[in-house]
DNA sequence: TCTGGGGTCCTAGGACCC
DNA sequence: TCTGGGGTCCTAGGACCC
């Protein structure tokens, strides 16, 4: 069985406020998010206290101010500086590491036997000396078990082995469903139903039932739980499927013009973000939403998705999307809390070619219908996508199988067939 | 008045096609 | 014009994670 281990640094952001203030140490320490909206990291002294991940700040301020809880803004560039100085170290252990967050990677152990423990306590005296990062470490056969090991040794002193089935057992004992990773309120409401309460009853339910009634995921952490692994290391950064830029406003936007000035940045923060990283895209995604936590108030959420013809890496197209979308979602006298902007269906900005030509209404005859099956029958129903939009249709012609560009050029595509 | 932002995966239901 | 089954694709929304 080849082991895995999850190194997770110990109430990171807070760890990370202290590196540079050691007048924090010892003390009741809280990192809030943008905005100073809510808590997201609190030292354990912080977590004695009783204060709540999530907690709102200006509903806590009181409760904070007579524990002497020190409260810091969140720095993600100095969060982020300090995770790649730790991920750096770990890989110096292991030629098999996944980063999965800001700060936690799983790293393959295999080959190590009786020396895994103490090569574990290696690695954490090492990171903790590099950088004054605490981190916990867990291991086990499957990627959920090394997360139960690891909260273990949170509460441990730091290192916790599951790798074989008493000490699993004895381990999952100690825990909640809801310390297991995947599940949270809602799948231990559904679990319940069908009488599983506790992490043994999970990973000992038949997992026929478990899909019925719980779903797939279920069924796989039920699996992960016996010591069969249904997820392994990703060590190659995988190609993002989207990205997003989203705000919650300070107050409640009551104005189209100002909703539509948000969008518009949003669109194009997301672009920019996305040209880094070499993609287009040609699918964008617009979402409004009111405030969940006035429940008095009427509730309103909505998003929208518009299809361009062809992807896209260019800001002033997707921010003209952006505003069509808003035009779709956008209702007089709602009070607007939040918004946002989703890039989805990214591709590979470098196959993308600009030479492009659209019917404005292309007629879905007889010829078409036919012309597509030809065309599935030659190369396969994957190498076609079709765009469309309102009466607007184009084919686009996958790359990699037939041309070096996308075209929607109608007589090409007949010409083909 | 003030409750984050950025992701992934799965599923239900409707549209559409043959 | 009606009938209908089987299948795929798309969208919106749910649930969860850090």
């Amino acid at each position: 069985m080849r082991p895995v281990a999850l190194v997770d640094c110990n109430n990171f952001y807070a760890s990370c406020e202290r590196l540079f203030q050691p007048r924090l140490r010892g003390k009741p320490v809280v990192v809030l998010s943008n905005n100073d909206g809510c808590v997201i990291a609190r030292s354990n002294e912080a977590k004695a206290i009783g204060i709540a991940m999530g907690a709102p700040w200006h509903l806590s301020k009181e409760t904070f101010k007579r524990h002497g809880v020190i409260v810091r803004s969140s720095n993600y560039t100095l969060y982020g500086d300090i995770s790649r100085r730790v991920m750096r170290i770990l890989s110096t252990f292991t030629p098999h590491l996944e980063i999965y967050s800001i700060d936690e990677a799983f790293l393959g152990l295999e080959g190590f036997g009786d020396r895994i423990e103490g090569h574990a306590r290696d690695i954490r005296r090492t990171v903790l000396q590099w950088t004054g990062i605490p981190v916990s470490i867990g291991i086990a056969p499957t990627k959920t078990l090394a997360k139960a090991a690891n909260r273990l040794a949170k509460r441990g002193n730091g290192v916790s082995l599951l790798m074989t089935t008493d000490a699993q057992s004895e381990a999952l004992a100690q825990l909640k469903l809801t310390d297991l990773w995947g599940v949270a309120g809602r799948m231990e409401k559904r679990l319940a139903a069908i009488d599983i309460t506790s992490p043994l009853q999970l990973r000992d339910a038949d997992v026929h039932v478990l899909r019925q009634h719980a779903g797939v995921v279920i069924e796989r952490m039920a699996l992960e739980l016996r010591g069969i692994s249904c997820a392994g290391l990703l060590e190659l950064v995988p190609q993002a499927k989207s990205i997003m830029c989203s705000r919650s406003f300070g107050r409640a936007v009551t104005a189209r013009r100002e909703l539509e000035e948000a969008l518009s940045t949003y669109a194009e923060r997301a672009a920019a973000k996305m040209r880094r990283q070499d993609l287009a895209t040609s699918t964008i995604q617009v979402f409004v939403t009111t405030n969940p936590f006035k429940a008095q108030e009427t509730q309103y959420t909505a998003s929208t998705t518009i299809t361009l013809p062809v992807a896209t890496a260019n800001s002033t197209k997707l921010v003209k999307a952006a505003t069509t979308a808003l035009a779709r979602l956008w209702r007089d006298g709602v009070r607007y809390k939040k918004a946002g902007v989703v890039l989805l269906d990214l591709v590979d900005a470098r196959t993308v070619q600009a030479d492009l030509w659209t019917s404005p209404d292309l007629p879905r005859s007889l010829r078409l219908m036919q012309a597509m099956d030809k065309l599935n029958a030659v190369y396969g129903r994957e190498t076609l996508s079709l765009a469309s939009s309102g009466r607007k249709v184009a084919w686009a012609l996958r790359a990699e199988k037939r041309s070096l560009r996308y075209t929607t050029d109608w007589n090409e595509l007949l010409r083909v067939a």
